[in-house]
DNA sequence: GTCTATACCACGATAGAC
DNA sequence: GTCTATCGTGGTATAGAC
């Protein structure tokens, strides 16, 4: 018993290992570019042996996918600020600074193949819904407080902070070299939050 | 002569079907799931014809992109709303609207074999410059109005403007079928101007 | 389960006849 | 310049020995 426990836990670093390497990659060079071969030779085992744990380049990156909502999810459950919009913008600052951190994994949209098997995996569709749903409760609260514009469909509102997930904007300023992750990731926030509109004084 | 401009002039007019459908096809699937053979197959050419007009894939896609922004530079040269905001905001209702309607080519912005054969292209850089340029004197102006926050870097708000162009809240929205294009343009518009938070009256 | 070696295939690009 | 037919590369996935 104890030594099968020893041998499922080393089992299980090493796929954590190997689910670590795709994700960097994936943020690195995106699903279509990353290799199987170049993920092998990161986590620093054969190709044959990485097919042993995962049954394709899809499942590989549907792994990390996984990995990245349960690490969502647990952003999402610690979240202690008082309004809701608060919340919110927390957990949109913490996506920005993985994303700049190089840490988001980034998947095409366009490909089918891919969205079928994220589609086709129940874990992934449970801790999507996990995390959309508390959020978008949170975005039904802020406006509700008049904190987020009641006229935008929640889903709308729930969209647009998913989507700073992928904002290209980040990648280009840093690329600039002049403005710290600090400021960059302040900026993002308050476009995102304010628009590109000046801020006015909430109204008393 | 007069033969010699007629051949001309059907070249052309093959050459403007090739990258109309290798635009097409790029806002379809992206540059990577694109293939050369769909494309002469959509075209209705052989493959090698194709060749004997651009030299390789990431030629097509960059034709595409010039294409896009000799049309971005017709739409920016003819906006004419009083305000430098008034124009940004038109600019930006286009390009929403271009990607509703399917015609907004998408290039993954991590391959790199394709961004050194755009960086090489001076259409390309010439046509970037002159669309960013002009935006950017229009994005100072709306600073100096009050229409633009003044705190946040004319590049930022640019990037912002230029990131509605590969939005994926408008496919997502769309893909749930409930609204019409109009109301997802202005909606993801308002957001992109006013952010999430409701909109307040201007100071008078 | 790990390895080496390889099957298999999709795709970008070309050869060569007309 | 257009075609048919083909090459070569690089990628996913697998066979089979240990």
């Amino acid at each position: 018993m104890v030594r099968l426990s020893f041998r499922e836990q080393v089992l299980r670093v090493r796929e954590d290992a190997i689910v670590a390497s795709v994700n960097r990659l994936l943020a690195e060079k995106g699903f279509d570019l990353m290799t199987v071969d170049e993920v092998a030779a990161d986590v620093g085992i054969a190709k044959a042996s990485l097919y042993k744990h995962f049954p394709s380049k899809e499942a590989l990156a549907a792994a990390a996918m996984v990995r990245l909502l349960e690490q969502a999810r647990n952003v999402v459950d610690s979240q202690q600020a008082e309004t809701a919009f608060g919340r919110l913008e927390a957990v949109t600052r913490w996506a920005l600074q993985l994303q700049l951190a190089g840490e988001m994994p980034s998947l095409p949209s366009q490909n089918s193949t891919l969205r079928a098997e994220l589609m086709a995996s129940k874990p992934y569709l449970d801790l999507l819904m996990e995390v959309s749903d508390r959020l978008g409760e949170w975005i039904v609260q802020a406006q509700a407080d008049g904190d987020i514009d009641p006229a935008l469909p929640p889903e709308a509102a729930l969209y647009t902070i998913f989507a700073r997930a992928c904002d290209p904007v980040p990648a280009y300023l840093k690329a600039g070299g002049r403005y710290s992750d600090e400021q960059i990731v302040g900026w993002v926030l308050a476009t995102c939050m304010n628009g590109l509109r000046p801020r006015r004084a909430p109204a008393a």
